[in-house]
This record gives structure tokens, sequence and C-alpha cells, in this order.
DNA sequence: GAGTGGTCTAGACCACCTC
DNA sequence: AGGTGGTCTAGACCACTCG
């Protein structure tokens, strides 16, 4: 006979343990409190560790939750908003921005990068590396990239590589007229440098944002940054409602 | 006398597989490339199949793999180009843009749009639901959210729940004089029903786009849309460079 | 040194697709 | 029916943090 299964829809336990997680998140938890360790609460559901560690794995995807290694799993706040627009379009590095900078080299950039400059693949690139904080914690991490031609000053710099290089090469930069710039928005996955400097494991997801400057016709500049995706929302200000800046949370 | 312990750096074995898949994708396979089986993969390098399917993952998270239960494992396309911002940032159902209405309901939104529409959190509002479709895949599913407040036509709509219901909302949204927009973009998971419209599993990387439309000096709707992040890059054009080039002429 | 999360193994069974 | 990726188990050891 039979075995009528109702409902054969064997929903996958860890996501069942997802949504029983994230409603205890919600009703029994605070901001920054601590979980149970894995094993614990492995046990207390009846399942393996790796069946719980996906349910967790989930939720820390979401911003839910935080782990770190040797420490344990805190309830995270909510995402921070970031803006990544600079007020007014700017080039990078103008006024006070959140952004610091760390040095600057010369190298051949990615691939992806040296096809959006019009650059041949080995051509030598200025290249910038700054990194940002909010709230005294790592956001995101960028790597600018400038071709000599694109800034006549720049073949004159001597400073030697370092944080007054990477000043001088954004002075040079700022001194061309910006016409626009455009961006796009990917998920990634962080490489072991950056993995080092937003303080997660290399292989972290993040959210890859690719901004093309353009100055006197031509891709003058391109910035590759990568944001921390589990503690990051970014958000875009509409500079048609430019007096409406205050979501920004 | 300290052991100056030389690079002790163990890179786990999943993320070394990695690079090396990721290599011999660039130079051995091409795009539409069936993979070999994850068993015979994890045979074929020495390690556990839960090892190598972690080194897929993250390819895949990446957009360079495409995994389909029951089918294989095959190299992706470079990830698609999408819009996110309407020419002219026109309220959404303007023109022919790429998405489709699928039909319109009154219900409860979430707990985070009803704060975003300044709304009590049991309040019903009109929910629209689309998807959008790009080169026959789809990539994007959408709720957009309407306060009756927001638009006094609103209240006359008698279709029943269903595409002419959708339009007829999106036409009485219209007429209001679109102020501006703002919008934030957030890694998510795929809720079991997005996951469904994008051809995904439940689960699924997603980047959520939240875009905040303001008319008279009020947020008069909330759209949410769920982009798949496997497949696509966001891009947004700057509308202020459009500005520029038209006094440049 | 004790406790945490991170990696890895060698199995098993299930859901889905294609033939 | 056979093959694929998806889920799950019950262990083990490792890397890291902290008292």
């Amino acid at each position: 006979m039979g075995t009528t299964r109702l409902e054969s829809v064997p929903e996958p336990k860890y996501w069942h343990l997802k949504t029983v997680l994230s409603d205890a998140l919600d009703s029994e938890f605070s901001v920054g409190q601590i979980l149970p360790n894995e094993r614990e609460l492995a046990a207390r559901f009846g399942v393996a560790r790796a069946t719980l560690r996906q349910a967790l794995e989930q939720l820390e995807l979401e911003g839910r939750l935080q782990r770190r290694r040797g420490v344990g799993t805190t309830v995270a706040p909510p995402r921070m908003g970031v803006a990544v627009a600079d007020a007014g379009h700017a080039w990078p590095g103008t006024a006070a921005d959140a952004w610091q900078s760390l040095d600057s080299t010369e190298e051949a950039p990615p691939a992806a990068v040296a096809h959006l400059l019009e650059t041949a693949p080995d051509e030598p690139v200025h290249t910038v590396r700054r990194h940002r904080r909010t709230h005294g914690q790592p956001v995101a991490a960028e790597s600018l990239y400038v071709p000599a031609g694109s800034v006549p000053g720049l073949a004159a710099i001597d400073a030697p590589a370092g944080q007054a290089r990477a000043r001088a090469v954004l002075r040079e930069l700022q001194r061309l007229r910006l016409e626009g710039q455009d961006r796009s928005v990917e998920l990634g996955s962080a490489r072991a440098d950056d993995a080092k400097q937003l303080d997660r494991l290399p292989g972290a997801p993040v959210l890859v944002v690719t901004t093309r400057y353009v100055a006197d016709g031509r891709t003058a500049a391109v910035a590759v940054a990568t944001y921390r995706a589990d503690t990051c929302r970014l958000t875009f200000a509409d500079p048609a409602g430019a007096d409406v800046e205050l979501l920004a949370v």
C-alpha cells in the first residue's frame, strides 16, 4: 500500500534550520550576543555539525551572524549603509572622504582592467592601493589604476613607493576635468590580500565595485573596490534628488 | 630565539584547488563546455568530494561555473551587464523596459519595507510582482510596494488580481511627478518563490536592489528586486556625465 | 591549555534530468 | 535506469584566540 507521503516536499534540513535560527535571533537574541558553539547547537537540533554549519553560513551571508575563529558566533548588527558615490561625483581622493591611501606602485593591471583602460595587457600603470574604514571597521579595499598617458604630470612623480607617492598620483589625477563615470557591481570572493585588509578569511564574499572615470573623452582611470558583503549595504544617491541625501543611515 | 616561521601558511586544499581549476578553465575549457562529474574530479585531484565541492562552490559564486542537478557542471559565460537605472530615472513600467508584470495584490509588506514607506507594519499596500529576462534568461524578480495613500486613483482600481491589475497600478503610479530616487545594493539569498522565478535553488546568492521612489516630498513607492548574483553584473550609468556632455557640446 | 570556528574525509542516500 | 549534483552523517585534525 503506497505510503501516501503527504506533502512530499522534503525541505532540506539546513534550510528549515536556518528559518528556525533566524526566528530565534529575532526574538531571543540581541546584537552582539554570543551564540552557543557549533557542536552544542548541532546536538541541540539533532543534526550533524556540517548541516548546522550550512545554516550558519547562509545566515552569515545575509549579514545576520558574524563568526570568528577562536572566538565564536555572534549576532551581527544591521548592515551599515555605505555611500558609493562621492558627493558631486568627484575624482577619488577629493576632499575628506573616508578613504586612506596606502601606497602606489607601477605594475601591469589585471587583464579585465587593462581591457577597460584600453592599454596593452602587460603595460604597467600607476596603481594606488587604498582602503576605507567606517565606524572603526574596515569595509573596503580598492585598487586605482591610472595609465601614464592619462595624466601628463604623472611621469614627473619621483616620490618612492608609499603613501606620499599615492597622494601625489591622486593629486595629479585631480587636475583633469572629470566628464563622467560609470559603475558596475558584482559578487566576488576576496583575494588573499584584500581579505587581510578586510579582516576576513580569503574567499569571503565581497561586492566588487568597478568604476570607470572618463576625461578627455576617454577612460582616464579605473578603480576596483571590494566591499565586505556581510557588513555592507551599498547606497547610491540619485543626484536629481540631491536634497534628499539623508537616507544613508 | 623566536622560531622565525617562514611563511608557515598552509593554504587550504579547496583554495589551492580553486586556483588550479580556475587556470584550467581559462586555458583548457570553453564556454558551455561540460566538466567531468564531481566524483571523477575529486578522484583526479585526490581529495574528498566535499572538498572538491567547496572549490566548485567558490567558482560558481564568482560566475565561472554553472551547476545543475541531474545535468552537470558547465563553464559559464561572462556575466552579463544589467542596467539597473531606467534611462531618465523614470517610474517603473515606463516605456518598453525589460520587465514583465505578473500580478498585483494588496498585502502587508515585509517589515523593512513598511519602515521605508513609513506605514504601519500590518497596513496592506498594493504589491506588484514583476520579473525581468535578458537574452532569454531570467535575471531578476521584483516586488513593488505602493501604499494606497501615495496615489489617489489607486482606490478606484477594480481589476481582479492579475496582470491587468498590475498594469493598472503602474499606470496610476506614473501620474505622479517623480522627484528622485535612491538605491541600495546588498547581498542576500533567494527566498523559495524568488528562487523559482530565477530558475535557481532556494538560498542561491542574489543581489538585492532596494529602490525608494520619492514624490510629493515623501516616499511614494519602494521596489525590492533580487538579481541572480551568479550571472549578473549590475551597471549604473552616471547621469551627471550626461549633463556635462551636453554642456560641452 | 581549553575552547572556538575552519578544513577534510569516506562514506550514504536523495532529487532531478535524460535517455 | 543510470548518471548528475544536492544533502547529510560521524567522525578527525588544524588554526586561531584568550585567559
